[in-house]
RNA sequence: GGAGUGGUAGCUCAAUUGGUUAGAGCAUCGCACUGUCACUGCGAAGGCUGCGGGUUCGAGUCCCGUCCAUUCCGCCA
């Protein structure tokens, strides 16, 4: 016999099904019980009289919360129940025990004894199991199948750029080491570097969704060490601002469709309102933007950059203003900047690059790239970077490159923002840190 | 790497100024219950108070060390 879905039961009111899922509660009344069963599409009431069958009550009294059953039984209306149909079991068959008692407590709305986050990263698989988690981890999908989309749509094409390199690329956050036979190779920070061969490849505009790879001891609520990367990249642009300007309009596209799709379910599950940009994306430099934080007597200890207090403070001054969650940050001091951003041609000391601010949290840099590649090699020498190591990167440029530039949206973070989550570990499926690798790792700090 | 806070039952938390047998809610297990829906009622089990040392007649509580967690900072997306 076929599975029906828990969805499609209605549909089938007076008729035999099976169905296959997880027992979500457990009522058992004596000579009466009731099973909720739960699968990916939804959740139903069955139950089970002794008078019916002695030996099927006892076989379900036998049953575990979160066991998994497949059962057959007839679906019948039945005003007692919200639904107004339950299914009436048959037959059951015990798939897997469920052992009790669990290990942490899955998250629903009426418990309020929630299991510490280090905890539940523990036992992630049961922990996604919750409804919060399972609506994240759709909205999420949904997300990324949107970015795609856009991009597709706009004549850009997907790369899939190598995760194993040869060279310590870039010069910022540090980088893994690993063994490639009997080398020494490393795990890519960023596909900046192919991004910007893909344009060496006029292939004008590119978009990679993948996993990047940070050898940073960052103990915050918004860092991993591995996470996922939407990165893009266009070819034939005249300024920074026209990346900037994509980049809005493909989160405009993108939040005006979570909104439709999840935003009812979001208010309920989160608690928080996904609002659309509706007036455009605001713009401040580096240095309005330290003017207004000043006038707030919020401190500055670096003229060049942001301490997340600032970045809060400055979130929050702009959306009083103007309405706008989005805040481009433009003009930052070159010396503040990866070697690879732009100089800007009319003021050197200056950076054709952005970062993009979300709810108070960075979420993008940007930037117009240098693609000229005797001025690349004299920023990264200008930086102290090792010309050698970035000799092929180098190549790239020297055979004809045209002038491009482009983001990185970090999506963790993005979603953390979307949902109003605390902290970038809980919207990861399984989140490695600097003290944990899937599971907890016993690392002196 | 730096600063703060914390670590007590499977989970979330109590425990007065250092005082006798470390408690509660939820979960679990057992019994009862033919319409529950966060079932209910009764009962049981569950603890090297993170680990090591010290002070004291006496330490969950005070001191030292250590490990872990957490918040914030630094670094970034």
């Amino acid at each position: 016999m076929e599975r029906t879905l828990i969805s499609d039961l209605q549909k089938e009111i007076g008729k035999q099904v099976r169905i296959q899922g997880r027992v979500n509660t457990i009522r058992d009344q004596g000579k009466i019980i009731f099973l909720m069963i739960k699968d990916r599409s939804g959740i139903v009431q069955t139950v089970a009289w002794e008078g019916n069958s002695k030996e099927l009550v006892k076989e379900l009294k036998s049953i575990t919360p979160e066991s998994i059953v497949d059962l057959i039984g007839t679906v019948k209306e039945a005003n007692q129940v919200a639904q107004g149909y339950e299914v009436e079991i048959e037959k059951i068959k015990i798939d897997s025990l469920a052992k009790t008692p669990l290990p942490i407590v899955i998250e629903e709305e009426h418990r309020d004894n929630l299991t510490a986050l280090e905890q539940r990263l523990d036992y992630r698989w049961i922990d996604l199991r919750s409804k919060k988690n399972t609506l994240m981890t759709k909205v999420y999908s949904f997300s990324l199948a949107k970015l795609r989309e856009f991009c597709i749509e706009n004549d850009f094409v997907e790369i899939h750029t190598p995760k194993i390199i040869d060279v310590a690329s870039e010069g910022g956050a540090s980088v893994f080491e690993v063994k490639y036979f009997d080398k020494k190779a490393y795990l890519a920070q960023s596909p900046q570097f192919h991004k910007q061969m893909a344009m060496a490849s006029d292939m004008e505009k590119v978009f990679s969704i993948g996993s990047v790879f940070r050898a940073e001891k960052s103990y915050t609520t918004r860092h991993l060490t591995e996470y996922v990367s939407f990165d893009i990249e266009m070819s034939y642009i005249d300024s920074f601002k026209d990346v900037c300007k994509f980049e809005e309009e493909i989160l405009t596209f993108v939040l005006d469709n979570i909104e439709k799709e999840f935003g009812a379910q979001i208010r309920e599950v989160f608690g928080t309102e996904v609002k659309k940009p509706k007036n455009g994306f605001e713009y401040i430099t580096v240095k309005e933007a330290k003017e207004k934080l000043a006038k707030e007597n919020i401190p500055s200890k670096d003229d060049a950059d942001f301490s997340p207090e600032e970045e809060r403070a400055l979130s929050k001054i702009i959306e009083e203003e103007t309405g706008s969650e989005f805040l481009f940050i433009t003009d930052y001091p070159h010396s503040s900047r990866v070697f690879y951003h732009m100089k800007d041609p009319n003021n050197p000391e200056y950076a054709l690059g952005y970062d993009l601010l979300w709810k108070g949290v960075e979420i993008t840099t940007g930037s117009q790239r240098e693609h000229r590649v005797d001025k690349l090699i004299e920023n990264a020498k200008g930086k102290g970077l090792k010309t050698e190591d970035l000799e092929e990167y180098f190549n790239y440029f020297k055979y004809g490159c045209p002038p491009h530039g482009g983001f990185a949206i970090g999506t963790e973070r993005f979603l953390m923002k979307l949902l109003n989550l605390s902290t970038v570990l809980e919207t990861s499926f399984s989140p490695n840190t600097p003290n944990r690798l899937g599971r907890r790792l016993d690392i002196k700090n």
